[in-house]
DNA sequence: TATTGTTATACTCTATAACTATA
DNA sequence: TATAGTTATAGAGTATAACAATA
């Protein structure tokens, strides 16, 4: 069992007394790792903005999916979100407690629902899309058009 | 309430009878989008390759943090990973039972436990660092080096 | 007084399996 | 036979509040 050279042989322990800062080992040195540092940045302060109208970031997802495809039922919405059948009906239950959403039955397929915003629902899109586009902005202002340019091609090319 | 152009002002259902592709709004055009693409890309590969071994990543960061500061006690742990005192309880239990940590009394405070890796719990990390070093190295390989060095700096510039 | 770890409890998110009503 | 939705149930993962031991 030799010993890789990066885990110092025979170290001190860790914290002998008081407060040191914890080493984070290889993964500060990754490229996923400032991916994922980046998304955690953006991410946060999407967060924030959403949760100020009292929902989460997949929620928004969800909201935007059913706004952008009025009519489509549970099982393909599950299949977008990669979310199982049961989970989607207590998702839905939720929504349509908040009285976000509605469940009209669907005129080409009795088992299915139609999937639908309500009127509730739509005001609160309307609010929340203009302030995740002032939010990109805001992201995206920190590039130039240039550099904007350049990290999707790059991030493209790891996405495959 | 005046309808911004991009949603259609009347269009019809979604999902008329069959199968359309569904729309997903303005969320691909965002920059998080493609952030978040990419790191689900990179993610799930290092999913894959620890999964094989019976954790989960967020596994592995626990794992390779008691690797790394071994006898540091759960409340630090707690922060490093932003998780509540009584979390780190749960987690480090199911480490326990699987022999892969140690919950041993801390030499400076007889209120703590001074957390580290069994032997076990080393040697797994033994196998799985090399994978991880390798999954790194191939990722890398999709960009030159000037690619990594510019895309490296316009993430931490999106990170602030 | 404050902190460390623990327990009891609860809520969210997720999934599997069995069911019904349709297709 | 297969699919859409539901229910019952269960397992992570997370948190809050109250507690004992210790600082």
């Amino acid at each position: 069992m030799s010993r890789s050279s990066t885990t110092s042989p025979a170290r001190m322990d860790a914290h002998l007394h008081r407060r040191a800062k914890l080493q984070n080992g290889l993964l500060p040195g990754l490229i996923g790792s400032h991916l994922r540092r980046a998304e955690t940045a953006v991410f946060e302060r999407f967060q924030r903005i959403v949760a100020d109208f009292g929902i989460t970031p997949s929620e928004f997802g969800v909201l935007l999916l059913i706004h952008e495809n009025a009519g489509l039922n549970q099982s393909d919405l599950g299949k977008a979100i990669r979310a199982d059948r049961s989970t989607v009906v207590a998702l839905i239950d939720r929504f349509e407690e908040r009285k976000l959403v509605t469940r009209d039955p669907s005129p080409f397929d009795r088992r299915s629902h139609a999937l639908r915003l309500t009127p509730a629902g739509e005001e609160l899109m309307s609010d929340l899309i203009p302030l995740v586009k002032e939010h990109e902005r805001s992201i995206a202002s920190k590039l130039t058009r240039e550099e904007q340019a350049q990290l999707i091609e790059l991030l493209a090319r790891l996405a495959n």
